[in-house]
DNA sequence: TAAAAAAGTTAACACCGTTAGCAAAACTAC
DNA sequence: GTAGTTTTGCTAACGGTGTTAACTTTTTTA
């Protein structure tokens, strides 16, 4: 009598559809308008039957998190599998990072608490968090090995790497830049990729020495 | 007939009242903690009245904004008049501006939404964020004037040491490092000195070529 | 002292996340 | 097939939010 595992299809479609309308509001109106009533209305259920499906909107919300960075670290992946230099890797897969939070503004917004609040995680939570550190300072170390510094600290380089980028991201996505002519079109323009490619070739340059 | 003066005068008193209130709020329990009722509840009024002060919680912000941006200025440039080597007078004001998104952490957050929704605001409504542009700008300048490639773009420059910083600083904030190890104790750790000075000393050695 | 103006109140609206209690439907066992 | 049990989903409610309208009280003016 498979009507147990026809309840579980249908309680997971049910989760399924959740996810999909959440993700609608947010797109079409940012994560100010998602609501969990308005989650409901879409779905055309009233809005406890959420609760069966998630404990809370926080772990909804990490639910997205979660998503965000299985998608950040497979397009990561991607980058670095283009090539077979450290060093044109290495600036693949902040490209692939840079990209990913404008394709994806709502998952990096969330996932790095750009205009909003961010859910908190353990470091087990989402173990793709983990891998993708370890992905990038791989590659970052062997960079370091065949320099003629060879001493030198991955982990201050991955900061240093990590920072300008979400530096320069969440300057572009909070729109706070102080000379607006120059970025009036588009959060994409020709000004922010000179300031990308300039600053993480210095870093980089910098490692080789 | 003094009396709208004192009227005044006790209209201002309220509005600092309020302002005041509400710093203590978000200071003791953060942004999330700030509601127009709570305000009301601590000045013993009740909350319809701060709308005869602030058009609305927005504009409140605005004020707290502004209030940021005032004080960012003034440690900017006194960390500027420390020195006369521009590139010493660079890594000061960065410091300047290191120090204070942690010892005015509420501050910064609103300034440049860090796990909250920041405001917006146009260029000419606060004019200090111009003007700090300004100041480091022309020490930049100075610099790549005086270096051995003085064709550099100092705009470019500019969002190099300012997304580095800012990236940094928010990455503190929201607590997304991935090696919790390093970052146990608090925001100022050694590594975060280590790579903040790494970066900055970076680029600032990379304009003098 | 009466009229006008100002100040401050309460109550309400439309939302929010979340929970308790209840009705209806679905399934199980006889 | 029906009785009893479980599951499902609902409405209503609680305490909160920003904000506005209407009313009352105080203060100022004439």
């Amino acid at each position: 009598m498979g009507v147990k595992e026809r309840k579980l299809r249908q309680k997971e479609e049910v989760r399924c559809q959740i996810l999909t309308a959440a993700w609608d509001i947010v797109e079409d109106e940012g994560w100010n308008a998602l609501s969990m009533r308005r989650i409901a209305d879409k779905i055309e259920y009233s809005a406890p039957i959420i609760y069966g499906h998630f404990e809370n909107k926080e772990a909804l919300l990490m639910e997205f998190t979660r998503q965000g960075h299985i998608k950040l670290l497979q397009l990561v992946k991607e980058a670095k599998e283009r090539f077979e230099d450290p060093a044109q890797q290495l600036e693949a897969m902040w490209m692939a990072y840079w990209d990913f939070a404008f394709e994806n503004t709502p998952y990096y917004q969330l996932m790095f608490g750009v205009e909003m609040g961010c859910c908190e995680w353990k470091a087990n939570e989402i173990p793709e968090v983990a891998e993708g550190r370890k992905v990038i300072d791989g590659v970052l170390q062997q960079l370091i090995a065949s320099s003629k510094n060879p001493d030198a600290d991955s982990c201050l380089k991955f900061y240093s790497l990590w920072s300008v980028v979400h530096g320069l991201i969440s300057i572009n996505l909070t729109r706070r830049m102080y000379d607006e002519r120059a970025f009036r079109e588009d959060g994409h323009g020709d000004l922010n990729q000179a300031i990308l490619k300039d600053a993480i070739s210095g870093i980089i340059n910098r490692i080789k020495e």
